[in-house]
DNA sequence: AATTACGTCAACCGCCACCAC
DNA sequence: AGTGGTGGCGGTTGACGTAAT
């Protein structure tokens, strides 16, 4: 408390940020952000680099649209788990909790108006997507932290949802659709440091090594901040 | 070309669970 | 058993880009 705290920034990071985080992270392992955002001499709190490290930087992170093949399981997992995004991007190799959190409120908030129009009568039927299985539990739960565990009124939507797809399913299609298109990993910024754990039992070193990145020997670094 | 409306997504906030002491 | 610190999660906001007018 009487701790003068240093003014800590918010908002958008740069890249400098970015590759002082990565360069952390790399020596220290992604589970100690408090002493990573204090060591790292970044003035982001350890939650801010955890975030910034779980939705953008993090190496195995797929990029781009949501496939449909996702939006499935997305629609799926919702089906069964409600609102439990984390739950449900566990489940999605590449993609992060905030980015399906997000792309159900766009896409779904959508649907749900649709829906909405459909109900009161007005006449407009667009299906969800034409390889949707079932749209019927994410409108129904839209927005609400339903989840089908336990509610016997969506039962229906659930076994109508297992019965058109199962998860397994899905699985086979994301894998198939992957090897196909051959799709990169493509975070943002390509790491060459080795994630290693052994480094995590180098507490003793840990204060030595409170160092500035050596930003020019980075080879990332440079290749990066040219595009 | 300027303005407005809308969509997207990165980031913050508050709460909660877990763990070490 | 109680407490404080930290990480994780879900909800929400706001900045930015793009489409529509």
């Amino acid at each position: 408390m009487m701790e003068k705290e240093e003014a800590m920034r918010k908002g958008p990071w740069t890249e400098e940020e970015d590759v002082q985080l990565v360069f952390y992270v790399n020596l220290f392992g992604d589970r100690r952000w408090d002493f990573i955002a204090k060591v790292s001499g970044l003035k982001r709190t350890g939650k801010s680099c955890r975030l910034r490290w779980v939705n953008y930087l993090h190496p195995g992170l797929k990029r781009g649209k949501i496939t449909p093949h996702e939006e499935r399981l997305v629609l799926q997992l919702h089906s069964k788990w409600g609102n439990r995004w984390s739950r449900i991007a566990r489940k999605i190799p590449g993609r992060t909790d905030n980015e399906i959190k997000n792309y159900w409120r766009t896409h779904m908030r959508k649907k749900a108006q649709e829906q909405k129009k459909k109900a009161t009568g007005i006449p407009h039927a667009s299906s969800f997507s034409s390889s949707s299985s079932s749209s019927c539990s994410s409108i129904a739960s839209f927005y609400d932290t339903g989840g089908m565990e336990g509610q016997n009124n969506n039962n229906k939507c659930k076994a109508a949802a297992e019965e058109v797809y199962s998860i397994d399913e899905i699985w086979k299609d994301i894998e198939l659709s992957e090897e196909s298109s051959n799709f990169p990993i493509t975070s943002p910024l390509v790491w060459d440091f080795p994630t290693n754990d052994s480094l995590w039992s180098h507490d003793d070193h840990e204060s030595k090594m409170l160092m500035t990145p050596p930003y020019d020997s980075f080879p990332f670094y440079n290749h990066h901040m040219s595009g």
